[in-house]
DNA sequence: AAAAGCGGCAACCGCTTTCTA
DNA sequence: GTAGAAAGCGGTTGCCGCTTT
């Protein structure tokens, strides 16, 4: 028994956002704050659905948004967060707390798929792609967290890694005599998304339970003090794969703008970030 | 100067997850 | 335990402005 879309009634508005509003959205979040986004339509009188309005607000006018173009060092984040997570856009703007998850979704599929796939092309002709030598696997974290544009948005869902479990992960917790199983190395396949809810999804929940001190999104960035390990949950696969420890990684991620990610390191994850993508 | 093509971005759609009665 | 409602998320679409021909 579906239920019906809660955007299919008659006289509901699509299309853009008129500055009227938007002001009676923003008046109405300023007065009750946000959430309970279904009575939003009926209090307002906004001919819109609710999941407009939930959208435009977070998307749009939430405050504390910055606009307009990524810098360098949020570029080579949204880059190297890709390649950990895949295209878990919510968990990488979490990292990104002043941009939203669709300005990097559309930053990312404008922009950075094509620069990243120039730049693939670049040093394969090169002869520098590591992808010119058999592919390691990806990391056992990228392995969990990517969701696989092949993927169904089922399968992508299913890969339940979010920016907490990340931050779980950064806080150093190991899990007990569990290595970073290998998976099937693809869990982009169809069998692997659909499992993700056994196999998968309880080696996060181990991680995650084993971890009581993250409950909100990490605090990384310049002026975070970096996490005292490295990501246990993948050392050893990282280790035997080929790909750079993540505690390299995790360095790197918390360098400022001056910060200078190892050339190897680089190569290495745009391979990953390559892959994940399937260009 | 006009038309066609292209790229960027806001918004929508459909699905999953979570919450609540 | 179950069903329905609400919220969250990622993929996709379509409009609009800019660039190229």
């Amino acid at each position: 028994m579906g239920r019906p879309p809660c955007c299919d009634k008659e006289g509901v508005k699509k299309g853009p956002w008129t500055p009227e509003e938007d002001i009676v959205l923003v008046s109405y979040v300023q007065e009750h704050g946000p959430g309970n986004w279904r009575a939003v339509p009926a209090r307002t009188g906004l001919l819109r659905c609710s999941k407009s309005c939930r959208l435009r607000w977070t998307n749009y006018l939430r405050p504390g948004i910055r606009r307009g173009s990524f810098s360098d060092h949020e570029e080579r984040l949204i880059v190297h967060l890709q390649a950990l997570l895949g295209n878990r856009w919510a968990a990488i703007a979490s990292y990104l707390p002043d941009r939203t998850d669709n300005d990097i979704k559309n930053f990312w599929n404008t922009h950075l798929k094509k620069k990243l796939l120039a730049q693939h092309h670049r040093a394969t002709a090169a002869g520098l792609s590591s992808s010119s030598t058999p592919a390691p696997a990806p990391s056992q974290a990228a392995l969990m967290a990517k969701g696989h544009p092949a993927s169904s948005s089922a399968g992508s869902a299913a890969y339940a890694l979010t920016a907490r479990n990340i931050s779980m992960m950064l806080s150093g917790w190991a899990p007990p005599g569990k290595g970073a199983t290998a998976g099937n190395g693809n869990p982009a396949t169809p069998g692997a998304a659909d499992s993700a809810s056994t196999g998968t999804s309880s080696e996060l929940t181990d991680c995650s339970a084993a971890s009581s001190a993250s409950n909100s999104k990490p605090v990384l960035g310049p002026s975070s003090s970096p996490p005292p390990s490295m990501l246990a949950c993948e050392s050893e696969a990282t280790a035997t794969a080929g790909v750079p420890p993540l505690s390299a990684i995790e360095s790197w991620l918390l360098l400022d703008d001056s910060g200078e990610l190892p050339l190897a390191l680089e190569e290495q994850l745009l391979d990953v970030a390559l892959r994940n993508y399937a260009f």
